[in-house]
DNA sequence: GCGACAG
DNA sequence: ATCTTGTCGC
């Protein structure tokens, strides 16, 4: 029931990533950060994608978009936004306005083809995207050490294609890495500022926490 | 062929 | 993603 078939897929990523910007194309000065998320329903194909506005300054939501439908597309390791990216571009449409930068909470060249979720969304979207996993999906980093703000290479096939960041000592690091218009580095530093008290920045913490309620209040109205 | 594999 | 509370360890 697929719209496109996996080797379609790929060959769009292949087309795609060619438009990817990995270095610095975003203001000096970030007014709104965005986090996105997209939440599952264990009993049902339904899922909500979800996009909060934060104020870069004081990371207060100033505004909140979601979208639920159901899903499109299977999961496939590498073929991840084909599945994701559907409700969060009809959440996109619908916020109030657009934000300076956006936080992924996938990855974005630390993929197999280097396009992940967050390469493809920004190049769909024309913005600054950084990919923040919470696992990972390619390349190998080792030596990371435990303080907070430490960083290791990941690296694949000798390219340096996202860092390990440990956002709090001694807690599992994130992936971070370049989705469109930002450096690595850049991304990097955004993230870390972004984690204040948990693991995760608080723009995936917060898209999360909404998402899910998109997705409750959703099943209750129907 | 075998293992790994974003959410 | 989801199943899932208390518990083991620093």
């Amino acid at each position: 029931m697929d719209i496109l078939t996996e080797e379609e897929a790929i060959a769009i990523q292949k087309e795609l990533r060619q438009q990817v910007i990995t270095t610095d194309e975003l203001p000096a000065q970030i007014q709104i950060i965005a986090g996105t998320d997209v939440e599952y329903d264990k009993d049902s194909d339904l899922i909500a994608g979800s996009i909060v506005l934060l104020d870069a300054g004081t990371l207060q939501v100033i505004a909140v978009a979601t979208h639920v439908m159901e899903v499109t597309f299977p999961y496939i390791p590498g073929l991840f936004s084909f599945r994701e990216m559907p409700p969060l571009l009809k959440a996109w449409e619908k916020l109030p306005f657009q934000p300076d930068l956006i936080v992924c909470d996938s990855q974005g060249q630390a993929h197999q083809r280097r396009f992940g979720m967050a390469c493809h969304f920004g190049v769909t979207i024309h913005k600054p995207v950084i990919g923040c996993g919470k696992t990972r999906l390619c390349g190998e980093y080792h030596d990371l050490e435990e303080e907070r703000g430490s960083i290791a290479p990941l690296i694949e096939n000798g390219e340096h294609i996202g860092n390990a960041l440990r956002t709090q000592k001694g807690i599992n690091p994130v992936f971070v890495s370049t989705g469109h218009k930002i450096s690595l580095a850049t991304a990097t530093a955004q993230v870390l500022q972004l984690c204040t008290q948990y693991r995760l920045p608080e723009t995936t913490r917060l898209a999360d926490h909404y998402g899910r309620l998109a997705l409750l209040d959703y099943k209750k109205n129907v």
